[in-house]
DNA sequence: TGTACATCAGTGAACGCGCGTTCACTGATGTAC
DNA sequence: TGTACATCAGTGAACGCGCGTTCACTGATGTAC
């Protein structure tokens, strides 16, 4: 911890922590190799002992970002165990929660913003691990009629689109406040879901049934 | 059409083309007013005397995006008006070939590059007449039982949020192999709209069933 | 325990680069009389 | 039709900037004997 150490202990890490804040006060654009180590208090060369190039940087920042997100998920599914819907609903609002608190990670990490990102092992085994946890929601889901049965991965694709797209229209605030004023972005998530479940999620659907009256 | 005059023209126009081949070529990170410039075969500061500075032409460039997009829309509604399920799956299918054919073009018109948007009423005029096409292919699939019954435009920002989040997916090649070899991004499309529909759509659904076998 | 040495993780100067923007300017065009 | 002049749409030099990366280096640490 001290302040002084000619060796920093773990600036590894300390990079990607270094990076994140940058994203969350000054937004993508300002992240840069040099302002990472500023932030870091190391010069501006030192990241070269831990990261090729910027583009490694980047991708670990990404899979930081992918890590926490698997985290999340893997909470809400030991959490709500009882409700394979709650599971559904929960699952898809810590997606969007991660979005809305911090919008530059969440793009860094999920918005391509990483270029070949087949070089990046480590980002490509979290995202795969990830994406199986919604797979797994999504069986959970359709064994009890939540959700229609089909193919379980096809399924995963459709709803993670929706929440992948929700995001950044609810973000960058492309969504009319005639629309915004009267929902939630939970509400909005609860019937966008409902559109595909089987079953009405909690809480109430505003109106959508699914026959028609 | 000359080359040596020394007033251009239509330079206004020219640079909002320019930058979309500059995305087309080389992407996001190469769009720079002074690439803009060169590429139109002008001074790199005659930009100046259409844009006030580089967010402005970018907003340009973006604006030019959702006027694509609404053309595209416009003409499946007519195209299709025989029927209404029809209308949705192509409406979403040319929002994806949007993304596919000039995807950096599509990334800057749809993903918040453009930072104050508010200062664009070009830019905010078109996204509305456009997300109110969207909203109009929603009622008729209503009326016709294709979608549910509930508030048209709450049912069009679930609709928009899933292509919009299909599209970078596909595109940044974030859904694994094992989906991809299975099904044609047309194929995905489909069977994603189908979650939220009532009644089938063509093509066949590929085993998803809406009641449990 | 002490010492020699390889390795690791930093430093700071320097490089070349392209960028956005400002400035004083000039060539071309449109308009009033 | 001709002319004077304002305005418009360009030019090119110059600015300051932060960036990614390389380089020769050095301080700290770990290890073999």
């Amino acid at each position: 911890m001290s302040k002084k150490k000619y060796h920093h202990g773990d600036l590894k890490n300390a990079l990607i922590e270094a990076g994140i804040e940058i994203l969350a006060k000054d937004g993508l654009g300002a992240l840069s190799l040099r302002e990472v180590a500023r932030q870091a208090g190391v010069s501006h060369t030192a990241p070269y002992a831990h990261y090729t190039d910027k583009q490694a940087l980047i991708a670990a920042i990404a899979t930081a970002g992918y890590e926490k997100l698997y985290a999340k998920l893997a909470d809400v599914i030991q959490r709500c165990q009882a409700s394979p819907a709650q599971q559904l609903v929960e699952a898809g609002w810590a997606y969007l929660e991660f979005a809305f608190d911090e919008p530059d990670h969440f793009k860094i990490t999920f918005s391509g913003v990483i270029e070949k990102e087949k070089d990046y092992p480590a980002f490509v085994e979290i995202s795969q691990k990830s994406f199986k946890l919604v797979v797994k929601i999504i069986e959970t889901c359709q064994q009890t009629g939540v959700l229609p049965v089909g193919p379980s991965d096809l399924i995963a694709v459709s709803v993670w689109s929706l929440l992948h797209g929700l995001a950044p229209l609810i973000l960058e605030e492309q969504i009319s406040h005639t629309i915004l004023d009267r929902y939630t972005s939970k509400e909005i998530l609860v019937v966008s879901l409902n559109l595909m479940t089987q079953v009405k999620l909690d809480p109430p659907a505003f109106g959508l049934e699914t026959e028609q009256t």
